[in-house]
DNA sequence: TTGAAATACGAGCGATGACTCGTCTTCGAC
DNA sequence: GTCGAAGACGAGTCATCGCTCGTATTTCAA
């Protein structure tokens, strides 16, 4: 696999097929999930021949890693639209919701986020990709809890955010995947569960 | 695939290989996850060669039922051992306790476990063994809930039961890959969670 | 003892899917 | 306009894996 050195000059033409390719990954994954989704399948979206799939990507993964790329900064964009500074003396509910909403919407905006954010099938047990956005959101949500929290030791604000990230993952797929008029009572359930396990956590 | 007729004499022997083949299959979803597991790897496991594995089993999901069934059978000793009679009453923290405990040693006891109850990895998105564990887990802290707060709406009884379900499944897989020196920390955590969620919800 | 059913073998079939390679077309800097 | 590089093609390679089939061995009831 893989003889293309990592970059080459691209053309205009060359950086909108990746971009066609990346929305087509997108499109396929969430149908399919990572596993089960083909390359030639992705290519055949976007209506371009498996060659040319790896003129630019090197493998089925880096075609991931890219996309996984996106959402992290769709993600980053979302949270710090999401808060003005002073968040951090927030109400927790309403902090909840400040933290769940812009990842619900990146999620709805780009379909192929939960496949990613949930692969239990990648080819390494958490391959990078996943790894990734586990990162970013894990990371996030500490960064949140300790400017509220400022005197939890860092090894437990890094316990709660793996926590925390690991319910959101788990509620992630039901929410999304339910008929639009269940949404936003399962989007609530999410939310209650977060709040649950947070309001105890931050107290003590 | 699948000639085979469903069921056929058994001698003493082939029941043996059945246990063996199964138990193979427990190792090897454990090791690899249902999907990257291959059949004959298990029947290398078993010490067996291919064509012997599909004399007992129609195809790979037919063995991943049987297993499935096994643990849904552990599960239910287990949890009838936790069980007297007046458990209903019991404080919501040693409630859960008695339902985590025997979840999680089940785990521990039959490795497959979690490669079937997580598996996202099915040819069929949640394919019928994995949706057999899910249920009867559902089943299982619905019928508890219903036991302690008679008055809850059905429905709402099923909505709790399926978040704490989900929760409960995205910590499992931290809990029992954890080392054992860290793994009560994170089953402090599981609790933590679940007792988060349903203490509220059982409220009002 | 015997023969029919059950068990066991394992090379290999057939399908699938990631990825390649030789060839042709298009682009854009000069 | 020219020409080298970038882009595009798609049949085909190679490896994997679920599963089969012809044959050989073991069991057990009669």
């Amino acid at each position: 696999m893989a003889r293309q050195p990592a970059e080459r000059k691209r053309q205009a033409r060359g950086e909108r097929r990746m971009r066609q390719l990346e929305d087509a990954a997108a499109e396929v994954f969430a149908e399919l999930g990572y596993a089960r989704a083909t390359t030639n399948a992705i290519a055949a979206r976007a209506g371009v021949s498996p060659g040319t799939l790896y003129q630019f990507f090197r493998n089925k993964e880096a075609l991931a890693e890219a996309l996984a790329q996106r959402y992290r900064a769709a993600l980053r964009d979302a949270h710090d639209k999401a808060f003005d500074p002073g968040f951090a003396s927030l109400p927790l509910p309403e902090l909840v919701d400040r933290m769940v909403q812009p990842m619900i919407e990146v999620n709805l905006a780009n379909p192929g986020f939960k496949a990613l954010f949930a692969a239990t099938d990648m080819p390494e047990r958490l391959a990078a990709p996943t790894r990734q956005l586990h990162q970013a959101v894990v990371g996030k949500i500490a960064e949140v809890l300790t400017a509220r929290v400022p005197d939890l030791p860092a090894a437990r604000v890094r316990t709660i955010a793996v926590v925390s990230t690991q319910i959101f993952g788990a509620l992630l797929g039901t929410v999304v995947s339910a008929p639009p008029a269940e949404r936003e009572a399962w989007l609530t359930e999410l939310k209650r569960a977060l709040l649950g396990y947070l309001e105890p956590a931050l107290r003590s």
